[in-house]
DNA sequence: GAGTGGTCTAGACCACGGA
DNA sequence: CCGTGGTCTAGACCACTCT
């Protein structure tokens, strides 16, 4: 019995409840669309878009034919904000700067190319800043970007405004990779970040892309102070 | 003029697509739901799904009254899966082992009890176990499990199966909080993985809670090598 | 107050894929 | 084949918030 009205926000709720607590156990098969809409005196539409979320947080599986289970091995997924710099060291308080270090176009070396999938190492743009919250170093950035993609990137100033800033007003991007490690600061990574060199350092490496064609290649260095947060 | 019949899905990647193109830039305002509809050929349902989904993505916000535009700074989530560690191994085609290291009822120290805002240190089960990939050390486990939220983990075999495996099957967490750092191994944590002492390690933590009750506490530690990676 | 998004309904047809 | 989920529609009412 459920004397909420019917809503998808109540039906996906009870059927959650229903599987936290173990009354629908993990493989277990839960009636269809239909016997659901008529329980909670709904819509089938409306139970529907229950299930999908439910489905979609990945603790049902729903095959067409076969009906809706409950997970057996729940894939579960979190999600983490992709931070823009100053907004995260800003949205703590903090005061934040920015220091452009170097901007030069260059061919890229191997490992770029390699990374980017690219034919030609020309027309490729170096940018290194330093992000600092509080005046203390937060983030050391080593960025190389494709001027065939963007060829406005050229006439961009960095002076003021951090390569990412520029980047997310001036060339969307419709796929990324996101890849973090551990790793060592390196002797200029250790001056810059004032650490000791061989220090751990927390990196985070982004890839975009437009449409296939490879935009950037961001290197992201932290000091081992730093955490990446998130919940569910 | 879009040839495609109406569905949610060519409405949303033609939006998306205006956004990315830069056909309307961000921050404009774009057409209602009803007008959309008429222009895709669509009901206003249809609409609503696509610009909810996009409204999801980030790339667009939504106020009653005010309408929807293109977001100017699009805060970007992506998402990560969730591992558990026989299936990350296993789905790479390596072969898991795991060893248990202890298991033990004992008191939790300071730092632990702050960290899952304990009142009593009592009724904590210690679980320290290693994960392996390919007869390589993958990760090594540090657990502390509540035992007065999950008092059947007293009763619990972890010589054959890992906590992780074990609480996923019986103790579903309604909420977890996931960090992601950078550190340097102990000598405990170097002999374990066969790194040197110092050597950057990269380490998860997780605290899992039901109903606000704290389940449990994982410390999570990887060799240098590991890579986290994530696509959007 | 009024305009916009948020949600629900009843009904319909379709697509997938297991039996 | 045919039952199940996936999607769409037309219409309705509601909730929020800006003016």
């Amino acid at each position: 019995m459920t004397s909420q009205r019917a809503s998808f926000r109540t039906i996906r709720d009870e059927l959650s409840r229903r599987i936290a607590e173990r009354i629908w156990l993990p493989g277990t098969l839960i009636p269809g669309e239909e016997a659901l809409a008529e329980e909670f005196g709904a819509a089938r539409a409306t139970v529907n878009r229950a299930l999908q979320e439910l489905a979609r947080a990945g603790i049902l599986e729903r095959k067409r034919r076969a009906g809706t289970r409950v997970a057996l091995h729940p894939v579960r997924e979190a999600r983490f904000v992709i931070p823009r710099i100053r907004q995260e060291i800003e949205g703590r308080g903090s005061e934040y700067q920015y220091r452009l270090l170097s901007a030069e176009e260059t061919d890229a070396p191997e490992v770029i190319c390699a990374r980017l999938s690219l034919l030609s190492k020309s027309g490729m743009l170096h940018v290194r800043c330093l992000h600092l919250a509080d005046r203390v170093p937060y983030q050391y950035e080593d960025r190389w970007i494709n001027l065939n993609t963007v060829p406005d990137a050229r006439r961009a100033d960095f002076k003021s405004m951090g390569p990412n800033e520029w980047l997310v007003g001036h060339a969307p991007f419709s796929n990324a990779e996101f890849t973090f490690m551990a790793g060592s600061a390196s002797a200029d990574e250790a001056s810059l970040l004032q650490v000791r060199e061989g220090d751990p350092v927390f990196i985070g490496e982004r890839i975009t892309w437009m449409k296939g064609q490879p935009i950037t290649l961001a290197h992201l260095v932290h000091p081992s102070s730093h955490r990446m947060v998130t919940h569910l």
